[in-house]
DNA sequence: CTCTTCGTACGATAAACATCGTAGTACGCT
DNA sequence: AGCGTACTACGATGTTTATCGTACGAAGAG
């Protein structure tokens, strides 16, 4: 336990590296209302959370495929800790490759929420 | 004739008015890249262009259904004018909408296509 | 009227996608 | 070891999507 090992549990999810998030694929990503509205949450809390903290209208099997799509896309970073998945909005990288973008994105779905919402 | 009768030849096509455009469907149209693609020459002109001012790798029908994609989203305005359709970007409402969410996107495309292009 | 150019409509097709249910694996706790 | 929690893997299904080809319509030029 406790064992500061590489393969840390070779419980490893793929990412792409930050050179290889494309666009497209970002934008493909948040195009979901679902994900749209994980990457929300996860934006507002500004720390990590597991899989099960959100709440989503769709079964379990439906979830892991979206945060799977988000991971892909390099638009979350996900790694265990216990039995947990953690979720983190990968704000650095996004920042990095397309400033602005994210702000613009989450600033853009909270007004369109707010529009439709009340 | 040049009469301005409302239904203007019979060749109106079907728009989203502002308030019907959805961040997602917007998102989702710009997640190709054909049609990134089209957004970013047709920002980049400022004026309207014609579908066969495109070059694009693809078939007319193709093309045609991408064009409408965008239109759809409310991405773009569409109008004929004889026998070409003219396209414009609907800048003023997607700037009304969702401010500075246009030209994040496209400064995130010109990003990319700089750094993967060249 | 005829011809050409520009774009559409429709049908087909293959791929991708969102969703589910069931069965299974990994981990922590007792 | 045994149990419960958290998430996954796989297969199925129905929908959407990107693409094409062919045939068609609308407008302008001769």
């Amino acid at each position: 336990m406790t064992t500061a090992t590489p393969a840390a549990g070779s419980r490893d999810l793929p990412h792409p590296v930050r050179e290889d998030i494309r666009l497209e694929a970002v934008l493909h990503a948040l195009s979901d209302p679902m994900r749209l509205q994980i990457v929300r949450e996860l934006a507002a809390e500004r720390t990590e959370l597991t899989c099960s903290q959100f709440v989503l209208p769709v079964t379990k099997s439906t979830s892991t495929h979206h945060f799977r799509v988000l991971r892909e896309a390099g638009v979350i970073r996900q790694c265990y800790r216990g039995t947990a998945k953690m979720n983190g909005l990968r704000r650095d990288d996004l920042d990095d490759l397309f400033p602005g973008l994210l702000d613009a994105l989450l600033a853009a779905a909270a007004r369109q929420a707010a529009r439709l919402g009340g």
